[in-house]
DNA sequence: AATCGATTGTGAACAAGAGAACTAGCTTGT
DNA sequence: ACAAGCTAGTTCTCTTGTTCACAATCGATT
């Protein structure tokens, strides 16, 4: 009941982004910009530049009135407040078509999340090395993750085995899991869940796309 | 100026919903239910049931009180409403890794959305066939759309690239774009774009665990 | 030192979304 | 025909997120 954290709280929408400014900014580093406004930066960002100040400053008071950002010490602050200090583990369970090119892409190690272990239940499977990393069997998922150890679970799985996979996960301790299977997998409190479908982000454009078409034909309609 | 269009609405947080609902329901016919409360859809959407049924409500009144919403006729008005009827061809742009892998997956055919054209710029992979589908050069882009054809375009090259393709197809008349390269990508009004991130997803992941293991450490400390 | 232009940080208005509570209406059993 | 029990549809309130507008503050310039 103590006040133990009288941290103010980033909101989620405001985590969901920074991520986006880290990118940004990694970007104007790389290209020897020193100092950045919240103008320029929200250009890059592809978002408002009011949102891109109220979103830093929850993290402090860390830009300059007049000037602008440092790019290099906001970066600093934003990787310390992402956690990008301690290095996440990546678990990814079932290799086929997707986890197959999620393992061999280098985009994650890069970014801080190396992939440390590859998981399948195909004994075909298990034992054959990818990316230079030996697959091993969802059995003997209990004995991957050292104690303590904080990992991210991605699940590549057919969507019939997503929900088994999960519990496992979750009975193995991972608290943070990524889904690509088309279903509804639910978790217990205190594990956090998102998901990439992308048959769903199609059938989300889908409708837009057909929305606007009769949109357009209702407009000719209407000129006759 | 005239009021061509009296329809109501449709909120995006819904339009993003409908899909798992159409989802959901499809599962449920296939293993012979014929009605379903908002409540049972709730939890297989693993949503609220007040929110499945204002969902609903923006489509029309398809449900019977007392009774619940009969499945396939639901089912029915939502591929009515998210533009089933007329399926939505996809083309991919970039065949590496991912790009692949999103070539061989049969589950955007299968929920409507049949892949009409795969595109690269490697001269090493143009003509080549992948999934039964030859592979055609990103300068004869104009040439594959027919006109008054609807379809998304899936970009799937890396980041650098991104924005060009982006532009060589909105210039041939796509008007709705999946960008997974990690880059913001900007495109002219009316026409939507929607972004997978996978770094992204990861970062969010590991900010919540990194915040959830500090607030543990604080809590501990407290206990002192 | 004073002024000026620029840019941050934030209070407040505004918009969108979520969820609870209520109302209306159907079906079934008597 | 009527009552009882469900469940859809709607209204209202609360929360979250977005955007605007402006005062505070900085560096530069005279
Ligand atoms: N391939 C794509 O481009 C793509 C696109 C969108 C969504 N998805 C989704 O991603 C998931 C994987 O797709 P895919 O094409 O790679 O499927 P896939 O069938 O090629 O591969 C599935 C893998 O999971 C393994 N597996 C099955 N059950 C398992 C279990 N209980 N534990 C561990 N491993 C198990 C299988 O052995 C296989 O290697 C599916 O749910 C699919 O709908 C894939
Ligand atoms: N592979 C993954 O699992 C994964 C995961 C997350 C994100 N991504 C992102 O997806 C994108 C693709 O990843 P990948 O691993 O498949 O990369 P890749 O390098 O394996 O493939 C890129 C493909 O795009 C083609 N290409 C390059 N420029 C092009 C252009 N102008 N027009 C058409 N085609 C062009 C290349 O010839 C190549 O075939 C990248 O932006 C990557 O960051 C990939």
């Amino acid at each position: 009941m103590a006040p133990v954290s009288p941290r103010r709280r980033i909101p989620e929408a405001t985590v969901a982004r920074l991520p986006v400014y880290h990118r940004s900014l990694t970007e104007l580093k790389e290209s020897g910009v020193t100092t950045v406004s919240s103008e320029q930066l929200a250009d890059l960002a592809g978002v408002n530049a009011a949102k891109v100040r109220k979103d830093l400053s929850y993290l402090g008071s860390y830009g300059t009135r007049g000037v602008g950002y440092e790019v290099e010490y906001l970066l600093f602050q934003i990787d310390r407040e992402l956690g990008f200090a301690n290095d996440l583990g990546v678990v990814i369970v079932g290799l086929g078509n997707l986890g197959q090119a999620l393992a061999n892409y280098d985009g994650f190690g890069d970014r801080g999340f190396p992939v440390t272990a590859l998981v399948d239940a195909d004994p075909a499977k298990v034992g054959s090395t990818l990316h230079g990393m030996q697959v091993q069997h969802i059995d003997d998922i209990e004995s991957i993750f050292a104690d303590g150890d904080l990992t991210i679970g991605i699940i590549a799985t057919p969507a019939a085995a997503a929900q088994g996979v999960a519990d496992r996960l979750v009975a193995a301790g991972v608290r943070s899991i990524l889904n690509f299977a088309p279903t509804v997998v639910t978790v217990p409190d205190g594990v956090h869940l998102r998901k990439v479908d992308l048959a769903l982000e199609l059938q989300i454009l889908g409708f837009y796309e057909q929305r606007d078409a009769t949109e357009a034909v209702n407009a000719a309609d209407s000129d006759s």
